[in-house]
DNA sequence: GTGATTGATCAATAAATCTTGATGAATTAT
DNA sequence: ATAATTCATCAAGATTTATTGATCAATCAC
């Protein structure tokens, strides 16, 4: 459950981290039918190999994909236990006090 | 609704770049109590004024929060519409299609 | 008015991130 | 075995981001 306090928070910043970044909001969206390896997803988004390797690296890291070795191939696809600690998140966030609070001094 | 795709992808990735951050994660993480004044947050982070006031105005770029000047102080407060669409980001990466596929060919 | 306080902004530096092209390991085809 | 394909990794450079200290405008107290 990675919240926003304690020691959760460093690897809630590499989540969002991970997701702060536009390619690899398309990589995401491109795996969202499924999973696909590295040239599928090369030829996707007329990039760079090495340019895409990077970035599979980055979501990985934070835990939003996982990869598959199947021969030649690996394939790559949406880590499901990702997205949940990610609307754990979200719902930490919801729980937002109404400010009631007396004039406050600094 | 910002998604993953389309014009909104820019948008996304501000909103979670302004996550991408533990002294963020930490002042959003007061402002879940209620409305904050900067100096009251230099005093709860134990940091620099000026290094506080770059990472709220990065908070208020991405419209996670808001501000509200009140003579000589001016309060922070979390934007519940940001947080909304941060929920609609988590709903859209739900989405993902069993992977059913024919052995592909690159 | 003077002086103190709140908070933004600027300039300079430091640090992290991204891109590109090259190289190399592993697998498959011939 | 040789050659081609897939993909990771590395080094170098460019671009972004973050930190620090200084300055400035606005508000409030006296």
């Amino acid at each position: 459950m990675p919240t926003l306090s304690g020691k959760n928070r460093a690897k809630t910043a590499e989540l969002c981290h991970a997701l702060a970044d536009e390619t690899r909001l398309d990589i995401l969206d491109r795996l969202k039918e499924g999973e696909r390896c590295v040239c599928e997803l090369t030829e996707a988004l007329q990039t760079g190999q090495s340019r895409l390797s990077f970035h599979l690296k980055v979501l990985k890291g934070a835990g939003l994909i996982h990869d598959r070795p199947e021969g030649r191939w690996i394939y790559y696809a949406i880590n499901a236990d990702a997205v949940e600690e990610l609307g754990d998140l979200v719902a930490s966030l919801k729980t937002v006090r109404k400010t009631v609070r007396p004039s406050p001094r600094c």
